[in-house]
DNA sequence: ACCTGAACACCGTTCAAGT
DNA sequence: ACCTGAACACCGTTCAAGT
């Protein structure tokens, strides 16, 4: 598992040297999820690195890699997190406690969803540590299974798949322009779990406002 | 507004020079989905065109372009959509209504909405027939206006977007998968309509399943 | 009107070489 | 261990020129 991005924690106690491959990692994710992953060289980097193009290359074999290493924590999160949740009785409460799992993980790594989702095509190819293309399509499947069931009727499927879904966009999409973080996060976790459950019995003609 | 992918159209009756335009278009449309926009060289489309890359600048003034014309049409429907909500009256019927009309626009356009949620940061900075950027964020905003209301609560805000996007991305992420695509669209419709009208009274504390 | 060939600046990547 | 300089194939774009 990577080092995290805010979290240097290298031996080399000094100032202008400190660590150019967190500073490449934290540049990378700023620009990645600002100006997106295509857009941003490596020319970019570098240069505002202090250092060649080909000096990447001493701490990472390519620039698909950069992401990786940006990602690989939060992907072993989600990991986890399946792999706990298969554990569980298949209760509300469990399916509560999934859904402020997987928001704690999204809110802690916000810039780095950011730029998976502003991403998607570019980074889908991406190579885990194993041998995997699909980086978060089949843990979303899995995720949605645990959720609804596996036999689940395709209505609480997509149930299942919308709270995930508005967590993720939700804190990515209102996090900046949302007067109180706590607020959002009440919003967020209330409309999934009300997603998480099952769906009431015919919701499909609204009752006037 | 430009023609439809489908339908060509020309006054060219021929079957091998047949529209060379519409077959680019077709042809973009199918690879920037497949494989992202960033990894679709003009040569490998120019290739299987059989014409040179030059040759593509005839139809369209950058690779941006083509995109644009492919996404116009249904930013303009959106657009439409916007325009109708504005001068109707704030009830359940309406927002009903909303939903359907957006739920056709994106059943009817589902390869183009694939491929703009795939390469969301390639194109972001694409600028329409005026001048703007944002191309889908504001008019997001707009319609989660019209479904919730300007001065809505912020988790009402939140269940119209959620709406929303439940809809575009269970019709791209479901349709291939889902046997029956009626079965499909009534289980988004139930899903979204439920979530488009407003929050009911507490809903943090689930139910037991 | 429709297309080609050749050139342009830029990109990610490699590699031998320097300290 | 950490980095440079120069080269590679490829990219999107332009443009004069051909039919």
């Amino acid at each position: 598992m990577e080092e995290n991005v805010s979290s240097a924690g290298q031996e080399n106690g000094r100032d202008h040297g400190r660590d150019t491959r967190s500073r490449l990692r934290e540049l990378a994710l700023q620009l990645f999820a600002e100006q997106g992953y295509e857009k941003t060289s490596l020319r970019e980097i570098a240069e505002q690195l202090g250092v060649t193009k080909a000096a990447l290359y001493y701490y990472f074999k390519s620039k698909e890699d950069i992401v990786r290493s940006l990602v690989e924590d939060y992907v072993a999160q989600i990991d986890d997190l399946i792999a706990w949740g298969k554990d569980q009785p298949r209760t509300a409460a469990t399916r509560a406690e999934i859904v402020h799992r997987y928001m704690d993980i999204v809110v802690n790594g916000t810039e780095v969803f950011r730029m998976l989702q502003q991403n998607q095509a570019a980074v889908s190819s991406l190579a885990s540590a194993k041998e995997r293309g699909e980086l978060f399509r089949e843990r979303m499947d899995s995720l949605v299974d645990l959720l609804a069931g596996p036999d689940a009727a395709l209505r609480d499927q997509i149930r299942a798949a919308s709270a995930l879904m508005s967590i993720s966009i939700g804190c990515m999409h209102y996090q900046r322009r949302a007067a109180d973080p706590a607020e959002l996060r009440a919003a967020l976790l209330d409309v999934a779990t009300e997603l998480a459950d099952a769906a009431p019995e015919q919701a499909a003609l609204g009752p006037k406002s």
